[in-house]
DNA sequence: ATCGCAATTGCGAACGCCTTGCAATAGAGT
DNA sequence: ACTCTATTGCAAGGCGTTCGCAATTGCGAT
C-alpha cells in the first residue's frame, strides 16, 4: 500500500501518460507485495483480477513504471527472467537462498557507504547499486541444506 | 594467464571430466582476457582459434567451468545476456556505466564485510556476492553524461 | 599401439522471455 | 458528446540459451 492509485494517476500525468485499466491492474498487483515476481507471476494475478489484459501490456507498464522510477527491475538469477518491485530507496539489498529459492530484503547502511565511497575516491557517480547474495538462508542451514 | 592448461586438465580430471578440444579453446578465451564477455563475444574469439567450436558447446563449456568454480556467471543487464569471467575471489564488484556501457573491476574489503556481517547477524551463510552499481564513470561524467 | 566405451560434440530444432508492428480501442482535454 | 492520440490486443518475430540424438573422440584398459 506505498502508493495510492491516485498517486499513480499523479505520477503518469506528470510525465504525459495516461491511467489505463491494465496500467492500473499491474500496479496494484505489484504494489501489493512487498517481495517480488518475475513478470509472469505478475501476469498471473493481473489475469485473475482482469483477464482481458495481455501479456505485451504488462510488459509495456512494467516498463513505463521503470522509467518513471516506481518500480525496479532486477536480474536475480540467469533463468533470464527479470523480477520486478516496487522502488525503495533502501530495499536494494537481495538475498537469495540457493536451496529454498526464496529472496529476502535486507535494508542497510551499506549501500550509502558504497555509494560515497565510489564518489569520493573513484570518481564513479553511482546510480544504482544493487547487492545480490546468494548463499543459504538461516531455515536451510539448520535443516542441513 | 591465471592458470595454464595443464592446470585446466587437472581441475577436468579431478572432477571426473575429458580435456577436450572445445574446453580447452574456451578456456584459453576466457582465462584470456581480464574483463567478462557475453557468449558470443566468446563465441567469436573460439571461432577465431577453432572455426568447428560449435556455439552449444560454448555453452556447455561454460556451464561446466562454472560448476567447477573456475569461471563466474553474471547478469550485469536486462539483456537476457550472462556474463562470463575467470573467478578470482575478490573481483565481485562490478561498475557499468550507463553511458559508454563499458563495465569496470573493482576490488574490495567490501565483500568480505558484507559476509561477516550477514552469517553474524543474520544467519545467512553467504556463498557469492555481487555487487553490480550502474552509472557514470569518470570520463563520461567530465564530457557531461 | 590399439581397442572399446562412455563422455562429449555438432547439428537442428525447440524453448522461454521479451519486443514489435499494426489495426482496433479507449483515455482525457475541449 | 467529439476528436485526437496514446494505448491496447494480437500475432509474429527476435534473441539467448538449452535439448535430443546420432556421430565422434578422449582416455583408461588391454
Amino acid at each position: 500500500m506505498s502508493e495510492s492509485t491516485a498517486d499513480l494517476r499523479d505520477a503518469l500525468r506528470e510525465a504525459g501518460h495516461r491511467l489505463t485499466g491494465p496500467r492500473l491492474t499491474v500496479w496494484q498487483v505489484v504494489s501489493g507485495t512487498e517481495s517480488h515476481m518475475t513478470a509472469d507471476q505478475i501476469a498471473d494475478q493481473v489475469r485473475a483480477l482482469d483477464p482481458t489484459v495481455n501479456l505485451s501490456s504488462i510488459y509495456r507498464s512494467l516498463a513505463l513504471f521503470a522509467d518513471l522510477g516506481l518500480v525496479r527491475e532486477s536480474n536475480l538469477d540467469s533463468t533470464g527472467a527479470s523480477h520486478w518491485e516496487v522502488a525503495h530507496p533502501d530495499e536494494q539489498f537481495h538475498l537469495r537462498c540457493v536451496s529454498c529459492g526464496r529472496v529476502f530484503h535486507h535494508t542497510g547502511d551499506l549501500v550509502d557507504k558504497v555509494r560515497s565511497h565510489l564518489g569520493n575516491e573513484h570518481g564513479f557517480r553511482a546510480d544504482n547499486i544493487e547487492l545480490l547474495v546468494t548463499g543459504l538462508c538461516e531455515r536451510c542451514a539448520a535443516r542441513g541444506n
